[in-house]
DNA sequence: AGACAGTATTTCAAATAATGAAATTGCAAT
DNA sequence: ATTGCAATTTCATTATTTGAAATACTGTCT
């Protein structure tokens, strides 16, 4: 672990709050960058990231142009450099290792097994797909699909109607703050308790809005209300204004994997709650019987 | 521009393939392997990296920690690096400097043109959508569209039907082969003449299947032609086995600025083909039309 | 059960590449 | 033209990275 044992007379570090070990220091200042850049919707001069990350203005010039040349920032003429062509190729790459169904059986097993990546059989995503499409046409709402990814609750579909708007923050991809959206809540209440105090261990549940349930107990209360009652709701839990309705996809053995559901306005919860949430039981419903067809072949 | 004429005793560069200025070499190591990751599906161990790259494992080792710690790379419990979380989350954000409306007049200009980030309109993608849903709908095909960024055909929005295939290697972001697609050819066919030679000169037409047109003044008939019919069609000149058809949609002020196009089975074009060209033409139309309604007011 | 084989991790001094202050260049507005 | 501001470039200093080798780890085969 890297004791640093041999007092050297320089000073350990330039700045002592960062005293990461095994890392490349000029590569992460880098990435620094590159997300900064991410943050600021419309770019940032040399100048600009120098005074934000309190760095030399050369290191940066020669930050900025290793990025440009790799391709992961463009400079735009006006000296402003912004994300490039580089992040969106190696998204499409990303989405195609959630191509490989993940085995995400019981939570707790899958999240430290090994994500043994399997053949090339359609990823779950692609499999629901067509069951979240008519989901999201009956409901026109925006339909989706979480599963599990290492110990982490992961959207890994959004299908949108003509006229929707997801909710802002949201993307495929998106992990976190499971605590507080309906996806995230269904999927807990079905896992084992184990894997549950594990989950609540590792992560503070933070207030997202007024309706965030940042109470243990209340949380846990919540996720019992859900194993009983079959599906979940979030109340403005995530977002201000926005509901959300989830509830579980069981694979061929029977265990929760997955789940579906639709955000909306949160007004429309009182008159349309009832007929959106036989909906989503429905997808969901339709979504286990997709999986139970065709089990993925255990020894083959 | 980094004369370098002080004659060090020392050997230039470790590697002498490689003499790029102004970069720094570990961070630009860093994104190499980032890169080299994203091209493998099932990941990539510490030993694996370093053979394939010709680094040292300890290199490699520290590389991947770094990308580790930002998130850009997951560790498998098998000991196989692949992408992580930091890959979608950066790639939210790409898409939402889409958001933002790029001027995207003249192809020429707006090229070298400062893409002055406009206020928080609705994208042009958000605007389309309707369009291009139901254009996906009817067509129970996916349907695209595509503008353009900094000289290169960029593709901004993609709507699938709930039984559909994409062309696989195509994402929003993508830019390229603007030669070999439908919406490529139909945006070059409506530029001005001087861009179509500088874009030319810029790129070489490389061959990705039989029909595709590697043949400058076949291409440039094949632009006039376009032009001439008011739509192209791709027949497998990009990817084996289908075709699309792609039509120009016009701004406020009468210019070609994006394209709208579908894609399809390619044997479906003598069957089909003149019902769906009829279908883009309508879409492309209703979408000229749309941005005629409001346009973004000059100098407000 | 024990040894083995193949990796991953750690060590540490040498060698190199990154840093930062300051000079220079470039650009735009006056 | 002149000025002012910001982007590049320079280059010596100094910290950081590198790489060979030692060690720890993991799972497999006999």
């Amino acid at each position: 672990m890297a004791k640093r044992s041999h007092a050297h007379h320089q000073i350990q570090t330039s700045s002592p709050s960062e005293s990461k070990r095994d890392i490349l220091r000029s590569a992460q200042r880098v990435l620094a960058i590159l997300e900064l850049i991410a943050r600021t919707p419309g770019g940032l001069t040399v100048r600009a990231v120098s005074k934000l990350l309190q760095l030399n203005i050369s290191t940066c010039y020669h930050s900025l142009n290793t990025l440009l040349t790799a391709g992961y920032v463009e400079r735009l003429p006006s000296g402003h450099y912004v994300l490039g062509p580089q992040i969106p190729y190696l998204n499409d790459a990303y989405l195609r290792t959630l191509t490989y169904d993940w085995p995400a059986t019981d939570p707790q097993e899958s999240w430290r097994a090994v994500a043994r990546v399997p053949a090339h059989q359609p990823s779950l995503s692609q499999r629901l797909r067509p069951i979240l499409h008519s989901l999201s046409e009956r409901s026109q709402e925006p339909a989706y699909l979480a599963g599990w990814r290492y110990g982490e609750v992961e959207l890994q579909a959004i299908v949108e109607p003509a006229h929707a708007e997801r909710i802002p923050g949201i993307y495929i991809g998106y992990r976190g703050h499971a605590h507080a959206h309906a996806l995230g809540k269904v999927l807990l209440a079905y896992s084992p308790p184990a894997f549950v105090e594990d989950y609540l261990a590792r992560h503070t549940l933070i207030r997202l809005t007024q309706r965030t349930i940042v109470e243990r107990t209340l949380l846990c209360e919540e996720l019992h209300t859900i194993a009983h009652q079959g599906y979940s709701i979030d109340r403005e839990e995530l977002h201000a204004d926005t509901a959300c309705l989830a509830a579980p996809v069981r694979d061929a053995q029977g265990r929760v994997m997955a789940a579906i559901a639709i955000s909306f306005r949160s007004d429309l919860l009182s008159r349309r709650g009832e007929w959106l949430t036989a909906q989503v039981l429905r997808a969901a419903r339709q979504a286990s019987a997709e999986l139970r067809l065709s089990r993925p072949c255990e020894q083959c």
